[in-house]
DNA sequence: TTATTTTGTCATGGC
DNA sequence: GGGCCATGACAAAAT
């Protein structure tokens, strides 16, 4: 089954490529990320990402700097915020000139913008394939390499010491008939002596090398991170692959090569390839002005008139202060506060209808099959015409149709898009309101939503979420809302702030998981690596301890006692002592069977 | 249909 | 004291 998806998915690229050259633009990535049709209009906006955290932006990249598949950095998206920022404030009536403006610069902004965008994301993943391609993998091979090759030289070391203490032994011992004198053979066991001097000296530098080798941490962070990113793609070549994707601009998203499982050998000059290829929109290409670029926008232009003219273009009753604020400028200080630490969605598909409306703090009921509750109570003081709510109440309510989030994928979104008042969903979300637009309607709002529509607030949750405390306890105090709105409000805020701390926890508690199982894998190598270099410096030390061995024999049997008898090797040893004597002596009781002990030693090591 | 995962929410504690 | 954040626990939705 892993081959035939294999074999589809390259060649529903072929094919993708095909339809490029005819002029079909196929969103790859997001069909093979599962979001939609490859073929059907990216019709929505942003990310979702509201708010951001550094891991946010992290998470589908080792590096960081990997474009999200829902990255909005499309003009298409962000006109599309635009229009989502007019139908959130209730009608573009109440804009007219930020809106005039911002429809004359659609055509401008068709023409001049991507190209940079377009030029910096190439440049990136230009300079991401120069510093993670194959010569970055072929320097971490050659070091690899290097610190086997300081093994091999270690333990080569240890066996010509060995060897080469036997030789010289030999050379000593047998070039003269006679036995030498005791004087004459002190300085050659020296020798020796140093030599296993040397030989201590090595295991302890080796093992410090080694230590330095294993305690690197580089290759299970790397390893971690692209367990991190793994999710249904192979990202395994990410380091090395760098950022190949392709976006041009007006949400043309052609081709993403994150979305092929590229080998590490091939994926440079793949990547090289496809950013010259024609076949891709690059900066200052004439065809992608010519076709997709007109393309999209023609598509742009269709979709914000339409969209327009759903909002309705009557006048609202809005708060004169409010307005102010906000014609001020689109972005209220509050708003522009929203690049904190989460890229998380506040807002939520609804859970289901039915779902139970249990929380005690607050006193609303679900407004379904008729208000009842909070809603029917904001519903009557409106019918009365005071209060409030009143004000309110004849506030266009916010299309949350368009404002339903359900991004549960930590999105990526750009500092510079993240226009608070830009609350289209997410790709996933697109998709979804896509199909249930042509299946099962508009999608269900959240509960806070439902009951700040029912409101007829003029803030969606997410604005009422991340505003600062000052607005929002003069949001609280200036409007002379009820004790239960009040607390509708207050219950919004936390409830918004605590989803977005939960998925941060959330998160948090992955990594740190994450974290730990790259730990113990590391530890774990280092200990085969410390078991196989013990095992390698007791065969050395045995095999230095045979030659000393035989070295002893070889000196005893030479040499001859008072009756001018050969010493045996069973009664005397050559003891060397600590001023660097050597001398013979008969074996003390302890230690009459050196052979014996050394097979002890032997069996013992091998249970370790 | 069931088991598992994901997500939202509440309660609580610390800052 | 209030606001905010982190986190465990629980329930419901999603897979």
């Amino acid at each position: 089954m892993q081959y035939m998806k294999k074999y589809f998915t390259e060649g529903l690229i072929q094919f993708t490529i095909l339809l490029s050259l005819i002029g079909v633009r196929v969103d790859v990535d997001s069909y093979l990320n599962g979001y939609f049709s490859p073929l059907i209009e990216t019709d929505g906006g942003p990310s979702s990402a509201f708010v951001q955290t550094p891991f946010h932006r992290y998470r589908d990249t080792a590096a960081g700097h990997q474009v999200h598949p829902k990255c909005p950095e499309l003009d298409y998206f962000t006109s599309r915020r635009l229009l989502n920022e007019v139908r959130a404030l209730g009608s573009p009536a109440r804009f007219p000139t930020r809106l005039s403006a911002w429809l004359l610069q659609l055509d401008g902004a068709e023409e001049n913008n991507g190209s940079t965008d377009t030029d910096q994301l190439n440049q990136e993943s230009l300079g991401n394939e120069a510093d993670t391609g194959p010569e970055a993998a072929s320097n971490r091979a050659q070091e690899e390499v290097v610190k086997d090759e300081d093994e091999e030289i270690s333990l080569d070391s240890l066996n010509q010491l060995v060897r080469s203490s036997s030789l010289e032994q030999e050379g000593v011992f047998s070039s003269s008939a006679l036995p030498p004198p005791l004087s004459e053979l002190q300085p050659r066991w020296q020798d020796l002596l140093a030599d296993f001097d040397d030989f201590n000296s090595l295991v302890p530098l080796h093992m410090s090398d080694l230590d330095v080798n294993l305690a690197n941490p580089i290759s299970y962070n790397a390893s971690l991170q692209d367990a991190m990113v793994t999710s249904g793609v192979d990202y395994t070549s990410a380091p090395t692959r760098g950022r190949a994707q392709i976006t041009p601009d007006h949400g043309a998203s052609l081709f993403n090569l994150e979305s092929t499982n590229f080998s590490h050998s091939d994926t440079p000059p793949a990547a090289a390839g496809l950013l010259a290829s024609p076949l891709f929109y690059l900066p200052g290409n004439r065809s992608h002005n010519d076709t997709s670029h007109s393309r999209v926008g023609g598509y742009l232009d269709e979709a914000v008139f339409e969209q327009i003219s759903l909002l309705g273009l009557e006048g609202l009753n809005m708060d004169s202060e409010l307005l102010n604020r906000m014609e001020g400028g689109m972005h209220p200080p509050w708003l522009e506060d929203v690049d904190s630490d989460s890229g998380l969605s506040l807002e939520s598909r609804s859970r289901s209808p039915a779902s139970t409306f249990a929380s005690s703090s607050d006193s609303f009921c679900e407004d379904e099959g008729g208000a009842t509750g909070y809603s029917s109570e904001v519903e009557s003081i409106s019918n009365k015409g005071g209060g409030c709510a009143s004000e309110f109440y004849h506030w266009s309510p916010v299309d949350f149709s368009e404002n339903i989030w359900h991004d549960h994928t930590y999105s990526v979104q750009l500092p510079e898009d993240h226009t608070p008042y830009s609350w289209a969903p997410p790709l996933k979300g697109i998709k979804e309101e896509v199909m249930s637009e042509e299946e099962s309607g508009p999608e269900e709002l959240s509960r806070d939503e439902r009951r700040l529509q029912a409101l007829g607030f003029p803030f969606s949750a997410p604005q009422i979420v991340n505003m600062p405390v000052e607005d929002f306890l003069e949001l609280l105090e200036g409007r002379g809302l009820s004790v239960s709105e009040i607390a509708l409000l207050r219950d919004v805020r936390r409830r918004g702030k605590n989803k977005l701390a939960a998925q941060n926890c959330r998160k948090r508690k992955l990594d740190a998981i994450l974290g730990l199982q790259g730990e113990v894998e590391g530890l774990l190598a280092q200990r085969d690596a410390l078991l196989r270099e013990r095992a390698q410096t007791s065969k050395a030390l045995s095999s230095a301890a045979d030659g000393l061995e035989a070295l002893s024999r070889d000196v005893l049997s030479q040499l001859r006692d008072e009756y001018g008898r050969p010493l045996s090797p069973e009664q005397y040893i050559i003891h060397c002592g600590a001023n660097g004597r050597v001398a013979v002596r008969p074996r003390t009781n302890t230690r009459t069977n050196t052979t014996e002990a050394k097979n002890a030693k032997r069996k013992k090591d091998k249970k370790h």
